[in-house]
DNA sequence: CGAACCGTTGATGGCTGTCAATTTTGGTGG
DNA sequence: CCACCAAAATTGACAGCCATCAACGGTTCG
Protein backbone atom coordinates (compact mmCIF):
# COMPACT_ATOMS: atom_id res chain seq x y z
CA UNK A 1 0.00 0.00 0.00
CA UNK A 2 2.85 2.80 1.22
CA UNK A 3 5.41 2.93 -1.73
CA UNK A 4 8.64 2.18 -0.01
CA UNK A 5 10.46 5.33 -2.15
CA UNK A 6 14.39 5.20 -1.56
CA UNK A 7 15.58 8.73 0.16
CA UNK A 8 15.53 11.61 -1.82
CA UNK A 9 19.63 12.87 -2.99
CA UNK A 10 19.13 16.12 -3.91
CA UNK A 11 20.47 18.49 -1.22
CA UNK A 12 21.04 21.60 -0.71
CA UNK A 13 23.17 23.97 1.82
CA UNK A 14 20.36 26.02 3.87
CA UNK A 15 21.67 29.49 2.39
CA UNK A 16 21.06 28.52 -1.18
CA UNK A 17 18.11 27.21 -0.73
CA UNK A 18 16.74 29.26 1.74
CA UNK A 19 16.66 32.03 -0.59
CA UNK A 20 14.97 30.48 -3.45
CA UNK A 21 12.02 28.45 -1.01
CA UNK A 22 9.09 30.59 0.97
CA UNK A 23 10.94 30.81 3.76
CA UNK A 24 9.84 29.47 7.13
CA UNK A 25 11.60 31.15 10.50
CA UNK A 26 13.71 28.99 11.96
CA UNK A 27 12.64 27.76 15.44
CA UNK A 28 16.45 27.88 16.49
CA UNK A 29 19.77 29.76 15.64
CA UNK A 30 21.67 27.21 13.74
CA UNK A 31 25.59 26.50 15.35
CA UNK A 32 26.42 24.10 12.39
CA UNK A 33 25.67 24.36 8.56
CA UNK A 34 21.89 22.49 8.43
CA UNK A 35 20.50 21.29 5.34
CA UNK A 36 17.13 21.48 3.22
CA UNK A 37 16.54 18.11 1.60
CA UNK A 38 13.98 17.23 -1.22
CA UNK A 39 11.94 14.69 -1.19
CA UNK A 40 9.45 13.48 -3.85
CA UNK A 41 6.00 11.95 -2.56
CA UNK A 42 5.78 9.05 -0.84
CA UNK A 43 9.83 9.21 0.20
CA UNK A 44 10.61 8.07 3.83
CA UNK A 45 12.05 11.08 5.76
CA UNK A 46 12.67 8.35 9.05
CA UNK A 47 11.82 5.12 10.11
CA UNK A 48 10.17 3.30 13.16
CA UNK A 49 13.37 2.16 15.19
CA UNK A 50 15.93 4.65 13.53
CA UNK A 51 17.93 6.58 15.47
CA UNK A 52 16.26 10.02 16.40
CA UNK A 53 19.55 12.46 15.61
CA UNK A 54 17.50 15.89 13.92
CA UNK A 55 14.98 17.72 13.78
CA UNK A 56 12.97 18.88 11.27
CA UNK A 57 11.09 21.60 9.63
CA UNK A 58 9.42 21.55 6.85
CA UNK A 59 10.19 24.47 4.27
CA UNK A 60 7.08 23.25 1.42
CA UNK A 61 5.03 20.90 0.74
CA UNK A 62 3.47 17.71 3.75
CA UNK A 63 4.75 15.51 6.17
CA UNK A 64 2.77 12.70 7.63
CA UNK A 65 3.83 11.20 10.77
CA UNK A 66 2.26 7.60 11.16
CA UNK A 67 2.47 3.73 13.19
CA UNK A 68 1.80 0.62 11.87
CA UNK A 69 0.47 -2.44 12.93
CA UNK A 70 1.28 -5.69 12.19
CA UNK A 71 -1.15 -6.74 10.17
CA UNK A 72 -0.89 -3.05 7.72
CA UNK A 73 -3.00 -1.36 9.30
CA UNK A 74 -1.91 2.66 9.70
CA UNK A 75 -2.65 5.21 11.84
CA UNK A 76 -1.48 9.11 10.94
CA UNK A 77 -0.86 11.04 14.06
CA UNK A 78 0.10 14.13 12.83
CA UNK A 79 0.36 15.80 9.29
CA UNK A 80 3.25 18.66 9.08
CA UNK A 81 2.87 21.78 7.00
CA UNK A 82 4.89 24.64 6.01
CA UNK A 83 7.03 25.73 8.84
CA UNK A 84 6.12 23.26 11.43
CA UNK A 85 8.83 21.13 12.90
CA UNK A 86 8.43 17.71 13.70
CA UNK A 87 10.98 14.53 14.53
CA UNK A 88 11.33 15.05 18.18
CA UNK A 89 11.22 11.46 19.92
CA UNK A 90 12.37 10.12 23.22
CA UNK A 91 14.30 7.44 24.15
CA UNK A 92 16.36 8.93 21.23
CA UNK A 93 14.77 6.83 18.70
CA UNK A 94 11.91 7.24 16.17
CA UNK A 95 8.96 5.26 17.64
CA UNK A 96 7.01 6.65 14.03
CA UNK A 97 7.64 7.09 10.29
CA UNK A 98 7.64 10.08 8.77
CA UNK A 99 7.20 10.44 5.10
CA UNK A 100 6.41 13.52 2.50
CA UNK A 101 2.88 13.67 1.08
CA UNK A 102 3.88 15.38 -1.57
CA UNK A 103 6.95 16.79 -3.32
CA UNK A 104 8.35 18.94 -0.24
CA UNK A 105 11.68 20.38 1.27
CA UNK A 106 12.95 19.86 4.88
CA UNK A 107 14.95 22.26 7.15
CA UNK A 108 16.95 19.47 8.77
CA UNK A 109 18.93 20.68 12.32
CA UNK A 110 21.16 18.04 13.76
CA UNK A 111 22.45 19.94 16.67
CA UNK A 112 22.68 17.83 19.66
CA UNK A 113 19.96 19.06 22.59
CA UNK A 114 21.50 21.35 24.91
CA UNK A 115 19.76 23.11 27.75
CA UNK A 116 18.79 26.36 25.30
CA UNK A 117 17.80 24.16 22.61
CA UNK A 118 15.60 22.25 25.05
CA UNK A 119 14.55 25.62 26.30
CA UNK A 120 13.08 26.91 22.39
CA UNK A 121 11.76 23.57 21.33
CA UNK A 122 9.92 22.50 24.38
CA UNK A 123 6.80 24.77 23.57
CA UNK A 124 6.86 23.25 20.32
CA UNK A 125 6.45 19.50 21.41
CA UNK A 126 4.16 20.82 23.92
CA UNK A 127 2.13 22.08 21.49
CA UNK A 128 2.21 18.54 19.61
CA UNK A 129 1.18 17.03 22.75
CA UNK A 130 -1.73 19.23 23.03
CA UNK A 131 -2.64 18.29 19.37
CA UNK A 132 -2.22 14.83 19.92
CA UNK A 133 -4.36 14.73 23.05
CA UNK A 134 -6.85 16.78 21.33
CA UNK A 135 -6.99 14.63 18.49
CA UNK A 136 -7.60 11.88 21.03
CA UNK A 137 -10.64 13.12 21.60
CA UNK A 138 -11.75 13.30 17.65
CA UNK A 139 -10.83 10.05 17.17
CA UNK A 140 -12.25 8.26 20.42
CA UNK A 141 -15.37 9.95 20.77
CA UNK A 142 -16.98 11.83 17.66
CA UNK A 143 -18.52 10.53 14.77
CA UNK A 144 -17.14 9.98 11.08
CA UNK A 145 -19.22 13.36 10.00
CA UNK A 146 -17.70 15.11 13.30
CA UNK A 147 -14.32 13.83 12.17
CA UNK A 148 -14.53 15.08 8.55
CA UNK A 149 -15.91 18.48 9.59
CA UNK A 150 -12.74 18.62 12.54
CA UNK A 151 -9.92 17.72 10.04
CA UNK A 152 -11.64 20.02 7.44
CA UNK A 153 -11.70 23.23 10.09
CA UNK A 154 -7.90 22.50 10.74
CA UNK A 155 -7.10 22.51 7.37
CA UNK A 156 -9.06 25.31 7.06
CA UNK A 157 -7.21 27.35 10.08
CA UNK A 158 -3.84 25.70 8.85
CA UNK A 159 -3.83 27.70 5.30
CA UNK A 160 -4.69 30.91 7.03
CA UNK A 161 -8.08 30.71 7.52
CA UNK A 162 -9.17 31.05 3.51
CA UNK A 163 -12.59 29.08 2.50
CA UNK A 164 -10.64 27.34 -0.56
CA UNK A 165 -8.73 24.58 0.96
CA UNK A 166 -6.28 22.51 -1.08
CA UNK A 167 -5.60 18.95 0.38
CA UNK A 168 -2.44 17.83 0.14
CA UNK A 169 -3.01 14.21 1.17
CA UNK A 170 -5.29 11.46 -0.63
CA UNK A 171 -8.79 9.92 1.12
CA UNK A 172 -6.56 7.09 2.06
CA UNK A 173 -4.13 9.63 4.06
CA UNK A 174 -7.65 11.41 5.68
CA UNK A 175 -9.12 8.02 6.70
CA UNK A 176 -6.09 7.02 8.23
CA UNK A 177 -5.75 10.12 9.67
CA UNK A 178 -9.42 10.48 11.27
CA UNK A 179 -9.69 6.49 12.09
CA UNK A 180 -11.60 5.64 9.10
CA UNK A 181 -11.83 4.31 5.96
CA UNK A 182 -11.49 5.80 2.23
CA UNK A 183 -15.26 4.60 1.68
CA UNK A 184 -16.62 6.71 4.65
CA UNK A 185 -14.64 9.59 4.15
CA UNK A 186 -15.92 9.73 0.31
CA UNK A 187 -19.41 9.75 1.85
CA UNK A 188 -19.30 12.34 4.48
CA UNK A 189 -17.36 14.50 2.02
CA UNK A 190 -20.52 13.55 -0.49
CA UNK A 191 -22.75 14.46 2.16
CA UNK A 192 -21.64 18.10 3.11
CA UNK A 193 -21.59 18.55 -0.48
CA UNK A 194 -24.85 17.48 -0.77
CA UNK A 195 -25.89 19.70 1.88
CA UNK A 196 -24.09 22.50 0.80
CA UNK A 197 -21.43 22.29 3.38
CA UNK A 198 -18.48 22.43 0.82
CA UNK A 199 -17.54 22.57 -2.83
CA UNK A 200 -15.98 20.02 -4.45
CA UNK A 201 -14.07 21.94 -7.21
CA UNK A 202 -11.58 18.89 -7.84
CA UNK A 203 -11.26 15.86 -5.74
CA UNK A 204 -8.31 17.50 -3.56
CA UNK A 205 -9.83 21.26 -3.61
CA UNK A 206 -12.46 21.86 -1.38
CA UNK A 207 -14.27 25.03 -0.83
CA UNK A 208 -15.76 25.58 2.38
CA UNK A 209 -19.00 27.21 2.41
CA UNK A 210 -20.84 26.72 5.72
CA UNK A 211 -17.99 27.15 8.40
CA UNK A 212 -20.35 27.56 11.08
CA UNK A 213 -22.24 24.27 9.73
CA UNK A 214 -19.38 22.34 10.23
CA UNK A 215 -18.03 24.36 13.16
CA UNK A 216 -21.42 23.39 15.27
CA UNK A 217 -20.76 19.50 14.81
CA UNK A 218 -17.45 19.55 16.40
CA UNK A 219 -18.79 20.82 19.57
CA UNK B 1 -21.63 12.06 35.64
CA UNK B 2 -18.26 13.78 37.06
CA UNK B 3 -18.68 14.43 40.49
CA UNK B 4 -17.15 18.32 40.85
CA UNK B 5 -15.57 17.89 43.89
CA UNK B 6 -13.86 21.22 45.45
CA UNK B 7 -10.88 21.71 45.85
CA UNK B 8 -8.80 19.59 48.41
CA UNK B 9 -7.81 21.52 51.01
CA UNK B 10 -4.84 19.62 53.38
CA UNK B 11 -1.45 20.76 52.64
CA UNK B 12 2.30 20.05 53.98
CA UNK B 13 4.99 21.04 52.97
CA UNK B 14 7.65 18.53 51.18
CA UNK B 15 9.80 18.12 53.63
CA UNK B 16 6.78 16.65 56.01
CA UNK B 17 4.76 14.72 52.94
CA UNK B 18 8.35 13.37 51.76
CA UNK B 19 9.40 11.24 55.25
CA UNK B 20 5.77 9.92 55.27
CA UNK B 21 4.71 8.93 51.94
CA UNK B 22 6.79 6.30 49.65
CA UNK B 23 8.78 9.29 47.68
CA UNK B 24 9.48 9.22 43.97
CA UNK B 25 11.84 10.67 42.50
CA UNK B 26 11.59 14.69 42.13
CA UNK B 27 12.33 15.37 38.28
CA UNK B 28 14.49 18.54 39.07
CA UNK B 29 15.85 19.90 41.95
CA UNK B 30 13.27 22.73 43.30
CA UNK B 31 14.85 26.28 44.25
CA UNK B 32 11.93 26.97 46.15
CA UNK B 33 9.70 25.12 48.40
CA UNK B 34 7.31 22.96 47.09
CA UNK B 35 3.88 21.27 48.15
CA UNK B 36 2.50 17.67 48.63
CA UNK B 37 -0.78 18.20 47.99
CA UNK B 38 -4.23 15.55 48.75
CA UNK B 39 -6.64 15.16 46.86
CA UNK B 40 -9.91 12.49 47.71
CA UNK B 41 -11.71 10.36 44.72
CA UNK B 42 -12.77 12.64 41.60
CA UNK B 43 -11.12 16.15 43.01
CA UNK B 44 -9.93 18.37 40.24
CA UNK B 45 -6.33 19.18 40.23
CA UNK B 46 -7.10 21.76 37.45
CA UNK B 47 -9.54 22.31 35.32
CA UNK B 48 -9.32 23.43 31.17
CA UNK B 49 -8.85 27.10 30.93
CA UNK B 50 -7.32 27.33 34.01
CA UNK B 51 -4.02 29.39 33.76
CA UNK B 52 -0.71 26.72 34.09
CA UNK B 53 1.42 27.52 36.28
CA UNK B 54 2.74 24.10 37.99
CA UNK B 55 4.16 21.27 37.04
CA UNK B 56 2.66 18.27 38.89
CA UNK B 57 4.31 14.33 39.94
CA UNK B 58 1.59 11.48 41.72
CA UNK B 59 3.09 10.47 45.22
CA UNK B 60 0.36 8.05 45.22
CA UNK B 61 -3.25 7.64 43.87
CA UNK B 62 -3.75 8.18 40.31
CA UNK B 63 -4.47 10.58 37.93
CA UNK B 64 -6.78 11.12 34.65
CA UNK B 65 -6.22 13.85 32.37
CA UNK B 66 -9.73 14.05 30.41
CA UNK B 67 -11.31 16.88 27.89
CA UNK B 68 -14.66 16.71 27.14
CA UNK B 69 -17.05 17.31 24.26
CA UNK B 70 -20.53 20.23 25.03
CA UNK B 71 -22.86 17.11 24.98
CA UNK B 72 -20.49 15.25 27.89
CA UNK B 73 -18.82 12.99 25.86
CA UNK B 74 -15.31 12.44 27.86
CA UNK B 75 -11.95 11.51 26.49
CA UNK B 76 -9.52 10.61 29.01
CA UNK B 77 -6.10 11.32 26.80
CA UNK B 78 -3.89 9.52 30.28
CA UNK B 79 -3.75 7.99 33.28
CA UNK B 80 -1.07 9.17 35.72
CA UNK B 81 0.46 6.51 38.56
CA UNK B 82 3.42 7.19 41.04
CA UNK B 83 6.28 8.64 39.69
CA UNK B 84 4.67 10.45 37.05
CA UNK B 85 4.75 14.00 36.12
CA UNK B 86 2.29 15.47 34.71
CA UNK B 87 0.84 19.07 33.94
CA UNK B 88 2.71 20.72 30.91
CA UNK B 89 0.38 23.22 28.93
CA UNK B 90 1.44 25.18 26.19
CA UNK B 91 0.28 29.06 25.99
CA UNK B 92 0.64 28.55 29.65
CA UNK B 93 -3.02 27.49 30.21
CA UNK B 94 -4.69 24.45 30.74
CA UNK B 95 -6.27 22.51 27.61
CA UNK B 96 -7.77 19.67 29.71
CA UNK B 97 -8.84 18.57 33.25
CA UNK B 98 -6.92 16.95 35.53
CA UNK B 99 -8.89 14.92 38.70
CA UNK B 100 -7.92 12.75 41.25
CA UNK B 101 -9.16 9.10 40.58
CA UNK B 102 -8.83 7.84 44.01
CA UNK B 103 -7.06 9.60 46.76
CA UNK B 104 -3.83 11.09 45.88
CA UNK B 105 -1.08 12.76 46.77
CA UNK B 106 0.48 15.28 44.26
CA UNK B 107 3.52 17.18 44.52
CA UNK B 108 3.49 20.57 43.33
CA UNK B 109 6.27 22.28 41.63
CA UNK B 110 6.02 25.93 40.96
CA UNK B 111 9.23 27.17 39.53
CA UNK B 112 8.93 28.94 36.39
CA UNK B 113 10.33 26.96 33.34
CA UNK B 114 13.91 27.81 32.44
CA UNK B 115 16.69 26.42 30.31
CA UNK B 116 17.83 23.71 32.52
CA UNK B 117 14.28 23.09 33.93
CA UNK B 118 12.94 22.90 30.13
CA UNK B 119 16.31 20.17 29.50
CA UNK B 120 14.96 18.28 32.51
CA UNK B 121 11.38 18.09 31.47
CA UNK B 122 11.83 17.98 27.60
CA UNK B 123 12.21 13.94 27.97
CA UNK B 124 9.38 13.63 30.07
CA UNK B 125 7.31 16.01 27.63
CA UNK B 126 8.60 13.98 25.12
CA UNK B 127 7.61 10.84 26.37
CA UNK B 128 4.26 11.86 27.15
CA UNK B 129 3.81 12.60 23.03
CA UNK B 130 5.29 9.12 22.26
CA UNK B 131 2.55 7.55 24.23
CA UNK B 132 -0.48 10.00 22.92
CA UNK B 133 0.55 9.13 19.75
CA UNK B 134 0.58 5.61 20.47
CA UNK B 135 -2.75 5.21 22.23
CA UNK B 136 -4.21 7.21 19.11
CA UNK B 137 -2.99 4.02 17.20
CA UNK B 138 -5.02 1.76 19.84
CA UNK B 139 -7.95 4.06 19.76
CA UNK B 140 -8.48 5.03 15.95
CA UNK B 141 -7.24 0.97 14.19
CA UNK B 142 -8.00 -1.34 17.22
CA UNK B 143 -11.18 -3.26 17.94
CA UNK B 144 -12.16 -3.53 21.63
CA UNK B 145 -11.00 -6.39 21.91
CA UNK B 146 -7.71 -5.24 21.13
CA UNK B 147 -7.89 -1.84 22.74
CA UNK B 148 -9.13 -3.75 25.96
CA UNK B 149 -5.89 -5.90 25.49
CA UNK B 150 -3.28 -3.22 25.35
CA UNK B 151 -4.58 -1.11 28.39
CA UNK B 152 -4.51 -4.12 30.73
CA UNK B 153 -0.77 -4.72 29.43
CA UNK B 154 -0.24 -1.45 29.64
CA UNK B 155 -1.35 -1.48 33.54
CA UNK B 156 0.78 -4.48 34.13
CA UNK B 157 4.15 -3.00 32.96
CA UNK B 158 3.05 -0.35 34.93
CA UNK B 159 2.61 -1.81 37.72
CA UNK B 160 5.95 -3.76 37.91
CA UNK B 161 5.16 -6.42 35.26
CA UNK B 162 3.34 -8.44 37.98
CA UNK B 163 0.26 -10.42 36.45
CA UNK B 164 -1.98 -9.51 39.80
CA UNK B 165 -2.93 -5.79 38.89
CA UNK B 166 -5.01 -3.26 40.67
CA UNK B 167 -7.38 -0.79 38.71
CA UNK B 168 -7.93 2.66 39.97
CA UNK B 169 -9.97 3.43 37.89
CA UNK B 170 -13.82 2.35 37.02
CA UNK B 171 -15.28 0.91 33.90
CA UNK B 172 -16.33 4.27 32.81
CA UNK B 173 -12.66 5.43 33.17
CA UNK B 174 -11.87 2.64 31.21
CA UNK B 175 -13.84 3.24 28.25
CA UNK B 176 -13.56 7.08 28.55
CA UNK B 177 -9.57 5.95 28.39
CA UNK B 178 -10.21 3.35 24.78
CA UNK B 179 -12.93 5.31 23.42
CA UNK B 180 -15.92 2.52 24.30
CA UNK B 181 -18.87 2.34 26.58
CA UNK B 182 -18.32 0.60 29.77
CA UNK B 183 -20.79 -2.34 28.20
CA UNK B 184 -19.06 -3.09 25.68
CA UNK B 185 -15.27 -2.35 28.54
CA UNK B 186 -17.64 -5.16 30.36
CA UNK B 187 -18.10 -7.65 27.85
CA UNK B 188 -15.05 -7.53 27.07
CA UNK B 189 -13.77 -8.42 30.61
CA UNK B 190 -16.21 -11.44 30.21
CA UNK B 191 -14.84 -12.77 27.35
CA UNK B 192 -11.06 -12.55 28.00
CA UNK B 193 -12.40 -14.38 31.53
CA UNK B 194 -14.15 -17.06 29.97
CA UNK B 195 -11.15 -17.82 27.44
CA UNK B 196 -8.99 -18.11 30.76
CA UNK B 197 -6.61 -15.03 29.89
CA UNK B 198 -7.50 -13.32 32.91
CA UNK B 199 -8.86 -13.96 36.00
CA UNK B 200 -11.18 -10.76 38.23
CA UNK B 201 -10.73 -11.43 41.82
CA UNK B 202 -12.80 -8.45 42.37
CA UNK B 203 -14.23 -5.92 39.62
CA UNK B 204 -10.95 -4.06 40.16
CA UNK B 205 -8.56 -6.87 40.42
CA UNK B 206 -7.23 -8.41 37.80
CA UNK B 207 -4.76 -11.59 37.69
CA UNK B 208 -3.42 -11.74 34.00
CA UNK B 209 -3.52 -15.48 33.63
CA UNK B 210 -2.35 -15.33 29.78
CA UNK B 211 -0.06 -12.07 29.32
CA UNK B 212 1.29 -14.12 25.25
CA UNK B 213 -2.42 -14.21 24.64
CA UNK B 214 -3.34 -10.74 25.24
CA UNK B 215 0.08 -9.17 23.43
CA UNK B 216 -0.63 -10.97 20.36
CA UNK B 217 -3.66 -9.66 19.99
CA UNK B 218 -1.58 -5.63 20.32
CA UNK B 219 0.36 -7.43 17.29
C1' DC C 1 -32.82 -2.62 55.48
C1' DG C 2 -33.00 0.44 51.58
C1' DA C 3 -30.66 3.44 48.43
C1' DA C 4 -27.14 4.48 45.33
C1' DC C 5 -23.53 3.15 42.62
C1' DC C 6 -20.98 -0.03 39.96
C1' DG C 7 -20.64 -3.81 37.06
C1' DT C 8 -22.72 -7.49 34.25
C1' DT C 9 -25.70 -9.43 30.85
C1' DG C 10 -29.26 -9.47 27.19
C1' DA C 11 -31.87 -7.65 23.08
C1' DT C 12 -31.87 -4.61 19.38
C1' DG C 13 -30.51 -1.14 16.05
C1' DG C 14 -27.40 1.89 13.66
C1' DC C 15 -23.09 3.38 12.12
C1' DT C 16 -19.33 2.23 9.75
C1' DG C 17 -16.38 -1.51 7.69
C1' DT C 18 -16.09 -4.69 3.87
C1' DC C 19 -16.57 -6.11 -0.77
C1' DA C 20 -17.53 -4.87 -5.35
C1' DA C 21 -18.50 -2.12 -9.41
C1' DT C 22 -18.31 2.26 -11.60
C1' DT C 23 -16.92 6.97 -12.41
C1' DT C 24 -13.77 10.66 -12.12
C1' DT C 25 -9.36 12.60 -12.06
C1' DG C 26 -4.83 13.71 -13.41
C1' DG C 27 -1.06 12.71 -16.18
C1' DT C 28 1.21 11.11 -20.46
C1' DG C 29 1.95 10.53 -25.14
C1' DG C 30 0.37 10.64 -29.75
C1' DC D 1 -5.77 19.23 -28.25
C1' DC D 2 -7.40 14.96 -27.54
C1' DA D 3 -7.22 10.03 -26.50
C1' DC D 4 -5.87 6.84 -23.38
C1' DC D 5 -4.51 4.84 -18.96
C1' DA D 6 -3.68 3.97 -14.14
C1' DA D 7 -4.75 5.55 -9.85
C1' DA D 8 -7.94 7.76 -6.94
C1' DA D 9 -12.42 8.61 -5.61
C1' DT D 10 -17.29 7.61 -5.52
C1' DT D 11 -21.32 4.89 -4.94
C1' DG D 12 -24.05 0.80 -3.73
C1' DA D 13 -25.23 -3.56 -1.19
C1' DC D 14 -24.57 -5.97 2.74
C1' DA D 15 -22.73 -7.51 7.16
C1' DG D 16 -20.75 -7.00 11.63
C1' DC D 17 -19.18 -4.65 15.54
C1' DC D 18 -20.32 -1.86 18.99
C1' DA D 19 -23.64 1.69 21.02
C1' DT D 20 -27.97 2.07 23.06
C1' DC D 21 -31.64 0.81 26.00
C1' DA D 22 -33.02 -2.04 29.62
C1' DA D 23 -33.02 -5.23 33.48
C1' DC D 24 -30.63 -7.40 37.10
C1' DG D 25 -27.00 -8.72 40.71
C1' DG D 26 -23.53 -7.24 43.94
C1' DT D 27 -21.36 -4.09 47.09
C1' DT D 28 -21.04 -0.18 50.07
C1' DC D 29 -22.80 3.03 53.11
C1' DG D 30 -26.09 5.56 55.65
Amino acid sequence: MLAQAPRNAMTFTAGHAGARVPAAAPVFAPTQPHQVQFYHANAEIYGQGEKARALYQVEFGAVRIYRLLADGRRQISAFHVAGEVFGFEADGQHHFFAEAICSSAIRIYRQPIDADIAREILPVALKALVRAQEHLLVVGRQSAAERVAAFLLDMVERQGDLPNIELAMSRTDIGDYLGLTIETVSRVFSKFKEKGYIRLTGARAVDIVKVEALASMCS
